[in-house]
DNA sequence: TAAACTTATCGCCATAAGACGATGAATAGA
DNA sequence: TCTATTCATCGTCTTATGGCGATAAGTTTA
């Protein structure tokens, strides 16, 4: 039972990275593990939101969550997380290089041929 | 002016890429160029769906679009996009593994343990 | 035990996303 | 020119998502 397929998997990871807000939230506990009344006043969010976005992180198995007194700490399970990312903005990147490089040529069409 | 900073791009590739449909999309088209009329009897979705998700995935920059005659054909602009799907598919199966680790240590324990 | 603190969850609202059928625009062929 | 083909877009419906405040549940401190 739960039996979870790895494309099952790989939509929800992808789904779990696919907001701004949780990106922030990944690269704010890129530097430790942090409690939740760390993590709030860093974000311009309500507690409720802050604690639901921690839980889809969680429920994607990205985050780590540990109980500790009345606090509620959390961390990166997997590094491997910020590969993903670091990939992705290497894409970005490729494609604004592009857009770059495509707006010159265009110009350069426009002087010549006027 | 359209200045994307690559933390918009970011979430636009990540968002374009969290859904199942269009992640069969690409594998489909990993085997090279398709027109839209030979990806569609591949699709258990109607036609307006599958356009409109050949067209997010246009929009994030992730397929190229070529207008040949009366057909329209799609293909992979970066084949680094895979690179990304293979990273996730690799911390999925990590997840899966942990996950079954932890399985059999439960197990272990309730054998002994009773 | 009472009060304060920390965090998850609930209920609600507004907007976004995915699905479909119908329509429209463009091209190719008769 | 008429018809068929191909594909994008529109309108609509339903569901999902992100946001908030209020509430609940657990823990510590007084």
């Amino acid at each position: 039972m739960t039996q979870k397929s790895v494309s099952d998997l790989r939509v929800k990871i992808l789904s779990a990275l696919s907001d701004p807000t949780r990106l922030c939230l990944l690269e704010y506990l890129s530097g430790g593990e942090k409690c939740v009344c760390e993590i709030l006043p860093a974000f311009q969010r309500s507690q409720s939101t802050i604690s639901k976005h921690l839980n889809i992180l969680h429920e994607a198995d990205i985050l780590e969550r540990k109980v500790d007194g009345k606090r509620t700490v959390y961390c990166i399970k997997d590094p491997q997380v910020f590969e993903i990312i670091r990939m992705v903005d290497s894409l970005a990147l490729t494609q604004i290089s592009q857009l770059a490089e495509a707006g010159r040529i265009l110009e350069k069409s426009l002087n010549n041929g006027s």
